[in-house]
RNA sequence: GGGGGCGUAGUGUAGUGGUUAACACGCCGGCCUGUCAAGCCGGAGAUCGCGGGUUCGAAUCCCGUCGCUCCCGCCA
């Protein structure tokens, strides 16, 4: 080794002991005659002392190193004078006296500052991704991202998980988001499809008698990005036999709850995990993933203003429509142009509009609406919303559906303002009883909500044949801080319901033959009954680092536009490749210059 | 596919029609033996993302384009 202790290390106790360190310059102090260099490694700084008068070599060396250079260093461990003891270092008791330096590498100016405090741009931090790692803040989320997996393997090996790999090169679904595809040189005109999660082969290894399995697995999809989202993210996947819902959602309940409270320093606030059927959790925050740090929840008022006379809320009432409502506490006095933004907010989700009273301090009240309410019937909605002197009372008008996502934006973004949300603390709700289907307006058929794999409730099978729509599921998302973390459900095993599913969505035998013909064979050699759940890991380390996006805790993410700007992938690949593939480019007519055609 | 934000020295920003494009950090040089975001003095460094247009004159206005980002669609 090159060096006999890390930067992180050194106390008081090591006083008079010849230590070797080595690392990077992270700054350097020069006071003429004395040269100070703060070294740093992954463990943590550690200063060095270079005295002109005590090692002339080392200081005339010391005097041509720069930030970022690489340097070995051998001296004494010494205590500093009191009024030299820097406390805001783990090691600012000590410093050690250098006797020798070694120069192991040169460095250029790096072209984002490493130690300093200015973020550079993502375009600069991604072309330089490996100096963007080298800052603290990338160095603690993959050093906790690396705790977080260990954790999990850890936990699930202990309870008679067994992790297998399955493969990257599979086969091509045409069922959910857009496969990556690769082509194959040996079948011309065939390709392999990078798996979008390992769902079938999870199950095959149930067929296969694994009884419990895990994988932390690299997953594909070619959809458009979000912070949250990228082309391969990692999911935690598991799958286990002769389980209920029961067993899935309390052994992801601990692994969460024990992860949480020890590899890092956020605060579990709901424990046990909330429960939400798929319906409360819209009626109560008008979405299945809601931030349940704060309150702010929604109200039903469509049968109060019914009896008003604002044609708007009248009108969509008797359309089937409904008219719900958000207090926003102590906004009464928000000014037309902070409304104007909550409106806008609205009108982005797709309501036509944000209908408002303010309740004031005083009493009175301040809407447009006034002169379309009776005073019983303003009274009796003022009373229903729960709202207060110093209230605005927010209410959207519309289908069910665009209420609901006009109000959850309105009630995270109200969050935020007010400051309801701390961001210390994960809370975790499971979300329960998902409908099993939605209905496909275009193609005039019901799709599977989750996948053709979810089970329906035991008591709900014989909706199966008359009420399709009524049918709940066994599927169970886990919501944190209003993402969804994870999602699984208790699998179909029973031939019989699984045809009716496939049924149901339009899939005749023959297709699903070809699609899933090495499930359904599997399946009819002793499947067990099996369920099992998929975390979405970047998102969950994420959350347990408080970084705003997923980039943060991947070591090389890719752009928005899915590109790789540090290698420049994806990139043109020489003729030979291609041909040897098969493959001809056939670009769209785009102007030239672009060479991105599609 | 659509909508919003951003793009000015190495980095972060200011500058919204008129001298030589400003500031901080960083960088280079000098001074300095107790600093730790060291300090003081001096210096270099920018075809203002790119292309076109309007204008006597464009970082600034207009059109196009590229890149990063947020959101909608999409993501079973």
């Amino acid at each position: 080794m090159l060096k006999t202790h890390t930067c992180g290390e050194l106390r008081t106790g090591h006083a008079g002991q010849r230590v070797t360190l080595a690392g990077w310059v992270n700054r350097r102090r020069e006071h003429g005659g004395l040269i100070f260099i703060d070294l740093r490694d992954r463990w943590g700084i550690t200063q060095v002392v270079v005295d002109a008068s005590r090692t002339p070599e080392a200081h005339a060396l010391a005097l041509r190193v720069r930030g970022e250079y690489v340097l070995q260093v051998e001296g004494v461990v010494q205590v500093r004078a009191p009024e030299a003891v820097n406390p805001d270092m783990p090691t600012g008791e000590i410093e050690v006296q250098a006797e020798r330096i070694t120069i192991l590498n040169p460095a250029r100016t790096p072209p984002i500052e490493i130690a300093g405090e200015h973020e550079a741009n993502e375009e600069v931090r991604m072309r330089y991704r490996y100096l963007d790692l080298r800052r603290a803040r990338m160095q603690r989320n993959l050093i906790l991202r690396h705790q977080v997996t260990l954790y999990i393997r850890n936990f699930l090996s202990e309870r008679g998980f067994v992790e297998i790999e399955t493969p990257i090169l599979f086969k091509s679904t045409p069922e959910g988001a857009r496969d990556y595809l690769v082509p194959s040189r040996l079948h011309p005109g065939k390709f392999y499809a990078l798996p979008q999660s390992p769902q079938q082969l999870k199950q095959l290894l149930m067929v296969a008698g694994y009884e419990r399995y895990f994988q932390i697995a690299r997953c594909f999809r070619d959809e458009d990005q979000r912070g949250d989202r990228q082309p391969e993210f990692t999911q935690l996947d598991l799958e286990m036999s002769f389980v209920e819902r029961e067993d899935i959602l309390n052994l992801i309940e601990e692994l969460m709850t024990r992860l949480i409270e020890d590899v890092s320093d956020k605060r579990l606030v709901t424990r046990p995990f909330p429960r939400l059927s798929y319906a409360e959790a819209l009626e109560r925050f008008g979405t299945d993933r809601p931030d349940v740090r704060f309150g702010l929840e929604l109200t039903d008022v469509s049968d109060i203003v019914a009896r008003s006379e604002f044609r708007v809320f009248t009108g969509t009432v008797e359309a089937g429509g409904k008219v719900r409502a958000l207090v926003a506490p102590g906004c009464a006095e928000y000014s037309r142009r902070q409304i104007g933004e909550l409106e806008d907010i609205a009108r982005d989700a797709g309501a036509k509009g944000l209908a408002t009273v303010a309740v004031r301090a005083d009493g009175t009240l301040r809407s447009p609406l006034a002169k379309f309410f009776s005073e019983d019937v303003m009274a009796e909605l003022i009373a229903a919303v729960e709202a207060t002197p110093g209230d605005l009372i927010l209410m959207v008008a519309d289908t069910p559906s665009l209420v609901n996502e006009a109000l959850s934006a309105l009630r995270v973004e109200l969050a935020r303002r007010l400051n309801l949300v701390d961001p210390d603390e994960m809370s975790f709700c499971w979300i329960l009883d998902f409908p099993l289907f939605e209905w496909n307006e275009e193609e005039n058929r019901w799709d599977p909500s989750h996948h053709m794999f979810t089970s329906p409730r035991p008591e709900d099978t014989p909706l199966l044949d008359t009420d399709p729509g009524a049918v709940l599921s066994q599927q169970y998302d886990l919501v944190c801080n209003g993402y969804e973390v994870a999602g699984g459900s208790i699998r179909i095993h029973n031939r019989e319901i699984q045809e009716k599913v496939f049924a149901l969505i339009g899939l005749d035998v023959e297709d699903a033959r070809e699609r899933f013909g090495h499930l359904l064979d599997a399946f009819e050699y002793g499947a067990p009954p099996h369920g099992g759940i998929a975390a979405g890991l970047d998102r969950l380390v994420m959350l347990m680092a408080g970084e705003p996006n997923i980039r943060e805790v991947i070591a090389f993410p890719k752009t928005q536009r899915a590109a790789d700007l540090m290698a420049s992938a994806p990139s043109e690949v020489d003729p030979e490749q291609l041909e040897e593939l098969h493959i001809c480019i056939c670009l769209d007519k785009k102007p030239a210059g672009s060479g991105k055609g599609s």
